[in-house]
DNA sequence: GTTGACCTTCACGTTACGTTAGGGTGTATG
DNA sequence: CATACACCCTAACGTAACGTGAAGGTCAAC
């Protein structure tokens, strides 16, 4: 059986134009009628198509599924096993993604501004980056990499200076949670103390701060296994601490 | 402070092309020194690549990002949540994608040969396409749509006739299935007449059958949930019927 | 005066096609 | 026999977000 172009289209679903394009490609190469220079389409083509679309639907590029054609691999399965490793790559950055956007929808909830739930972002990504230096690649497969842009830090316009203080603010805040949290008692003077030189260390960078935002704030590193991590598992006592502290002095 | 388009490449980790390109598109307007035209950047358009870099690497599209910085919506929350669904629904096509290969992988290793495991995507797509028909798009958005090839059928290169026995007997299979798993015995004698015309359904469209592929495909069966849902729930008795006709029959 | 680091614009390449534009072919009908 | 209509052909531009030169101007230092 000869098929013309257009019966191949119907037949395959797929587009005349994309024949075309795959004879330019030499992936799919038809024979042509002598007297017209027709296309025609025997059932080898389409035995090929369909090897073609098989590829195709599992998202490999044309230029690979050429070569692919042209020499078939001896083990397949390996071939599929790392095209399913990239897949899950695209997967996992997409994960990443979409963590992302409900984390800010859900500080724009909690009342704080536009401008601050992107820097709350720009923090996170320094975050994870920091994460993956630590625990190696491990994070980087299992969550995926946002692009991180490198110099947030540079990007929010603080001085040499302030910048200095707000990371040793940083810094401190990690050392006495550490201690306050051995205590067990968020409402501990110590535990204050930290709850407040947390709220200093936010008015750093929030150009509006709010005790709800910040509230809200605590409660989400509870829940990212990476802010719990940079809090180095006293995420909750920090953020029991905060709610009192802030119930304290309204 | 004014910044050359190094320095701001610099500052912010995107390229100089990138700053170039982001002017084209009228994203980003720097300023020109008059007597050189280079082209110079304060703080203002510091600002305004943080946001645009913001969105971008929530993988909104520029074009978007321009439209939507020049006016700015009344409700970003409801932007991003649409960003959302739209990063899901790719997710989601990315992790069909990932079990179809995982289930060729499985197909593979469960000595189908490759063509085979090809036609194996194709039956499977198919039934994808008919679950969905059933039950709504509810299925689509929790699996994502692979674009199925439509006319896989018409592409196995059998007559009309052939096609309407084999079609006949996969519901006959179905019906037959139905009945015997009523009695609960997957060795009765209803039982093992299903496994022989399953086996019998399945040599029509393999190039070369072997038990081992067989029993791993009912296997992956009871694995898949739309393979599941096809047998009405009987995957499992389907699997072990087939086990026991497969091991009597040696 | 010349190197070298910076800047400029222009323009092609990338992927997998969709979409006209311009023109030839084959056949059924008036 | 002319014409309408369905089909075929090639060529070429457009898409997104840049990377990568090419060709040439500007500036400070040696």
């Amino acid at each position: 059986m000869n098929y013309s172009i257009k019966e191949m289209s119907v037949l395959s679903g797929v587009s005349e134009r994309t024949l075309r394009y795959y004879e330019e490609l030499e992936l799919l190469k038809p024979q042509r009628k002598a007297e017209n220079s027709y296309r025609f389409y025997t059932t080898k083509e389409i035995q090929r198509l369909q090897q073609i679309l098989f590829y195709r639907e599992l998202d490999f590029p044309l230029a690979k599924i050429c070569t692919l054609l042209e020499n078939p691999p001896s083990d397949i399965t390996q071939l599929l096993a790392s095209q399913k490793r990239l897949l899950e790559e695209k997967r996992n950055r997409l994960n990443e993604l979409i963590m992302t956007i409900e984390q800010t929808i859900e500080t724009q909830k909690g009342g704080m501004n536009m401008k601050d739930s992107q820097y709350f972002k720009g923090f996170k990504n320094k975050l994870i980056e920091e994460n993956e230096k630590t625990y190696g690649k491990e994070a980087r497969e299992k969550y995926g990499s946002e692009s991180v842009d490198k110099s947030n830090a540079k990007m929010l316009h603080m001085d040499e200076a302030t910048y200095h203080e707000f990371d040793q603010l940083g810094k401190e805040i990690l050392e006495k949670l550490a201690t306050a949290a051995e205590t067990g008692n968020p409402t501990s003077e110590a535990a204050q103390e930290v709850a407040k030189l947390h709220q200093k260390w936010l008015k750093y960078t929030w150009t509006s701060y709010s005790a709800e935002a910040h509230k809200n704030l605590v409660e989400m590193y509870t829940q990212d296994e990476r802010f719990a991590s940079y809090y180095q598992g006293n995420a909750v006592f920090l953020r029991d601490a905060v709610h009192s502290y802030l119930d304290q002095n309204k």
